[in-house]
DNA sequence: CACGCTCATAGAACAGTGTTCACTTGAATT
DNA sequence: AATTCAAGTGAACACTGTTCTATGAGCGTG
């Protein structure tokens, strides 16, 4: 996540004249980019995102307010470098068609995964279309999948966005069920999901059979198992629009 | 949307003797909950979210700030309020196996259309769950369909969830381009388009040749077809679970 | 060695935010 | 007519993103 602190540092030495005719000790490191970003995501982690603002990075960091914006044009600005780490080493395979369907799968949890990683990360990246030159390559590398396998280009357009919603909304979600775990009393999730279930199983089920038959489906499922199943009924919905390849 | 200003007003004047002896014109119409919402949504048509605060709400209403505070606990009460406005007035049918599918489409296509009638309604409409007692029977009415469908219950307690998310998400994305397009030079869609299509005709087919011959599907589709395509999908998903019902 | 120069950082300020609290005021009741 | 009481006011608090001017440390140059 942080790189390196800075070369003078993690580098061996200099020599000793070299040393002696230039900075002996440069204690100040200087702002970047990335340090900023790396504080940014501290600050998320530690406070959430509504209380994520830019004097907290700066103090963050031991510096003033006024010195991010030397670096970085706007919150907005900030925002954006956030969310293109989601994106960070993170390299799709080359289309299999095959096996198009795991390979869309692996993808999406892989998303989730980081978007899970930093606390309400789902809420800046929804906001965010990854049009921007650093993010296109993945979009492309997604469409070629997709393609590949076969999906009409209609379809294949409409796909990538499907996915992408359906991650985002799916952890977005997740995002704002514990941030009102953390808010109630609820110390455990499973604390959580008793309350929760227990709310439904109070309602009278003449008004609301349904509701109350569902509510162990709705609340005692996993959150891993919930995204699976989603995951699979949009690939399989996808998967109905295959068409045969014109054979090479 | 806005409910009669107030009953004194809109009834027949009241016998003289008695309005001699009562108030003889309340000229100060009484806050409510009702008019603070309704100013609530005045302001996000004309300002958008951002610019949406109490103090601006107040002003509508040419009232203090802190009076606000009387009627409604916080601004996360007013969203509150302003998402419950989503559903009022819209009924979902009997069940009808036989054309859940289309039942399904025409919730999703009028919770869209609620959605786009107010500037920015998706971003408030994104962070709540429709588990407050006022919408629970909406929920109810939804799963009932998904239920007489043949749906199995864990596919049903989470198909809800996903047309829910898939609408919000699509409101929301509309929502968000609508913005970009308001803050760039752009006056028209057509010209957003024509802008967006450059770009992407303008990448190195080399490197992106997916993206290339896809553009022209991503961005000449109206958004309500590509609705509709999504929708679709989905509910081919869905329908691929549906299992016959016991015969009864 | 000293000079000026430049540019990253600092500090203060501006206009705005949600929320609270002690106060007034105007209508209704006693 | 005096009193009660709640609705509405205005000022204040602790924040927010952003911009402006001033400062000061490090650099190349004379």
């Amino acid at each position: 996540m942080s790189e390196p602190e800075r070369d003078d540092q993690t580098m061996p030495s200099a020599a000793p004249w070299e040393r002696a005719r230039k900075r002996p000790a440069p204690v100040r490191v200087p702002l970047t980019r990335e340090r900023i970003v790396d504080a940014a995501f501290v600050v998320l982690d530690r406070e959430g995102f509504d209380r994520l603002s830019m004097r907290q990075v700066a103090s963050e960091l031991s510096v003033a307010v006024s010195a991010l914006y030397a670096h970085v044009r706007s919150k907005d600005e900030l925002y954006q470098l956030m969310y293109n780490r989601l994106f960070d080493g993170h390299e799709l395979p080359d289309p299999d068609p095959e096996h198009w369907q795991e390979q869309i799968k692996e993808f999406a949890r892989h998303g989730r995964a980081r978007l899970l990683a930093h606390r309400d990360m789902a809420r800046i990246s929804m906001s965010h279309v990854p049009f921007t030159p650093e993010l296109l390559p993945h979009v492309e590398r997604l469409m070629a999948i997709f393609r590949s396998a076969g999906l009409p280009d209609k379809v294949a357009a409409t796909a990538g966005d499907m996915i992408s919603t359906y991650m985002d909304g799916f952890a977005f979600e997740e995002s704002m069920w514990e941030e009102r775990r953390r808010t109630s009393e609820a110390d455990t999730w499973d604390e959580m999901r008793a309350t929760l279930m227990g709310y439904f199983d109070a309602l009278p089920p003449d008004r609301f059979p349904n509701l109350v038959a569902l509510a162990g489906m709705m609340f005692h499922e996993t959150n891993d198992a919930r995204f699976e199943l989603g995951l699979e009924i949009i690939l399989r919905g996808l998967a109905s629009y295959v068409q045969p390849r014109d054979p090479a």
